[in-house]
DNA sequence: TTAGGGTTAG
């Protein structure tokens, strides 16, 4: 009935039938090829509206090679089209493809308008082409767009996601007019980038000019807050969220979680998920993931499990969190039974971190022959150089010397770069007695010139974060702390404290050991914090490597002698220390 | 004859 109707009108304005059936098909590939149908039957397909408006619908169906056959078949394309396509193509997440149509653009020698720049700026900055992008750049100048507020914010983008944050500084400064997506641009930039104290700076620089933020500008805030584990200043952003009377959606909701969770205050972080009124798979995994770090396994397994029941489906990432939290909790029938699901009920395949936390969780449980088999089992392109990493941590940690050695040695083989693998394998061989061999790996990672990752940790007091490193002495304040923390060690051992000497690294000459371990950036940090804050003040660390073995036996006397809760957030997870304990039970 | 942009969370 409607194909006749439309055959015998063959009218192309917008409120002829065939247009509003084209709309009425909205982004579904199937609609619009029957609509498309019509169009041809009807003799209608010379009106370029009627195409433009079905190419772009095309391409918000995800269609982008039905896009691209209706563009070729359209004889002289103008600059509309071109420009709603290359929108379409950079909105709808195909930017290699917009990047096509602006050289086909150009090829038909349309000019651009400052709308296709942005769009096109966009595209690079998601694929993070700065040479393409530098050349955009350049284009945009000989077209004169060069102080068009919309096209700078989208270059201030691009260079930060390309990495280039000198270059999107450097714009930024310059911009006469910064409207709040240009600040959100500089300071989600410096956050992505792993500058957070920088986002920090530009947030506040943004409030001194008076620019009203919004709830993208406290995402970002509040992700550099994460990175830094700022619980003060976290909790301040939160308030200013609150005063400034910001609809809490779920991105920005999503933040707070992560915020709370990475700096270690997982109820605040529940608080937070529980008072929100849209929950998306992000929201559920973020929650989930926040217990699996801080060491709650069984509350991140008993959200999963509501998850399932009545919340949204989850995805890989989701999963990665769960077997994360089994992992690091000791959940190994939980574990596997989540690992089995992914599979079986929602249709996902398991990936390298997957495998990584199975290994993991079945090595850490003492299950080494089990772990060994599923890294046999995996095809060659699967096993990564992180699931062996795992296999090799278990066999550490279990003391088994003949599987840690074939593990390292594969470790060694692909990634003769990585000095943690020489620095595990020394260590390893130092469990078993083989100082022989200790001397050898050391000798060949010195061969390479390679060392270990330098450790260091952070902690905040009024809102101001300090940094040591080890055997760090730059801080005014150093001989003080240096002081009470050989006050503080005596105190451990009197109680019972001894230090484990297999976790100094091989290269510290002997009589450096002691001093090495005692002087570790938590511990420095640890006691600057005791020193700084009121009793009973719980102590929060931030510190960059994974903590020590010894380290890790000193905090829990710490806790107890000073009558402290000290938190230390490491690589990898959290570490709850309280009345001579730790929160993961020291299974790490 | 047809509109319109750049920033955000697992």
């Amino acid at each position: 009935m409607e194909a006749k109707q439309l055959a015998v009108t063959g009218s192309s304005t917008p409120q002829s039938p065939v247009y509003r059936a084209l709309l009425r098909a909205g982004p579904s590939h199937r609609a619009l090829q029957q609509v498309h149908g019509h169009i041809v039957v009807s003799g209608s397909h010379r009106s370029r509206a009627l195409l433009t408006k079905l190419i772009t619908l095309a391409c918000e169906a995800g269609s982008i090679f039905y896009t691209r056959r209706l563009f070729l078949s359209v004889p002289n394309p103008d600059s509309f089209l071109f420009n709603s396509l290359i929108k379409a193509s950079s909105k709808f997440g195909f930017p290699q493809h917009t990047v096509f149509f602006y050289h086909r653009m150009l090829g038909f020698r349309i000019a651009p308008s400052s709308y296709t720049f942005t769009s096109v700026i966009k595209s690079c900055a998601d694929i993070s082409a700065l040479r393409l992008g530098r050349c955009v750049h350049s284009h945009v100048l000989v077209c004169g767009y060069g102080s068009d507020s919309f096209v700078q914010a989208a270059l201030v983008t691009l260079y930060s996601k390309s990495g280039d944050l000198g270059a999107a500084r450097t714009l930024f400064d310059k911009m006469p007019e910064r409207s709040v997506v240009a600040w959100n641009s500089m300071i989600s930039g410096y956050e992505q980038n792993g500058f957070s104290r920088e986002a920090i700076e530009v947030f506040n620089q943004m409030r001194d000019f008076g620019v009203e933020p919004d709830s993208t500008t406290f995402v970002g805030v509040l992700a550099a807050c994460s990175q830094l584990g700022a619980l003060g200043l976290g909790c301040s952003v939160h308030h200013d969220v609150i005063n400034n009377g910001l609809h809490v959606n779920v991105a920005l909701g999503t933040s707070l979680i992560i915020m709370y969770a990475r700096c270690g205050n997982v109820s605040k972080a529940r608080e937070v998920f529980d008072s929100m009124n849209e929950r998306n798979v992000r929201a559920w995994t973020a929650m989930i993931s926040g217990y699996a770090t801080n060491g709650y396994g069984s509350q991140a397994v008993e959200l999963f499990c509501q998850m399932r029941a009545h919340g949204p489906v989850p995805n890989t990432v989701t999963f990665v969190a769960v077997l994360a939290a089994c992992a690091h909790a000791g959940l190994v029938h939980e574990g596997r039974e989540a690992y089995a699901n992914m599979r079986q009920e929602y249709g996902l395949v398991p990936g390298v971190e997957h495998h990584v936390c199975m290994v993991d969780m079945l090595g850490r449980a003492g299950l080494l022959t089990e772990a060994y088999q599923l890294i046999k089992e995996l095809a060659p392109e699967e096993a990564a150089p992180a699931v062996w990493t795992a296999m090799l941590g278990a066999c550490k940690m279990h003391k088994n010397f003949d599987l840690g050695v074939i593990v390292a040695e594969h470790l060694l083989e692909v990634e003769p770069e990585n000095p943690g693998h020489y620095v595990m394998l020394s260590n390893i061989y130092a469990l078993a007695g083989r100082m022989d061999r200790v001397e050898m790996v050391r000798n060949m990672m010195m061969g390479r010139s390679l060392r270990k990752q330098v450790g260091y940790s952070t902690i905040d007091v009024n809102q101001k974060t300090y940094l040591f490193s080890m055997g760090d002495k730059s801080h005014p304040e150093t001989n003080e702390v240096y002081r009470y923390l050989d006050e503080l060690m005596s105190q451990c051992r009197e109680a019972g404290y001894a230090p484990v000497h297999e976790s100094v690294m091989h290269e510290v000459e002997e009589e450096e050991r002691e001093y090495a371990l005692r002087y570790h950036s938590e511990k420095l940090a640890i006691a600057f914090g005791l020193l700084k804050t009121k009793d009973g003040m719980a102590i929060r660390i931030v510190k960059n490597i994974r903590m020590c073995e010894d380290c890790h036996e000193a905090i829990k006397f710490m806790s107890v002698v000073t009558k402290r809760e000290i938190i230390v957030r490491d690589k990898l997870r959290f570490h709850h220390f309280k009345d001579g304990s730790c929160s993961c039970m020291d299974y790490w």
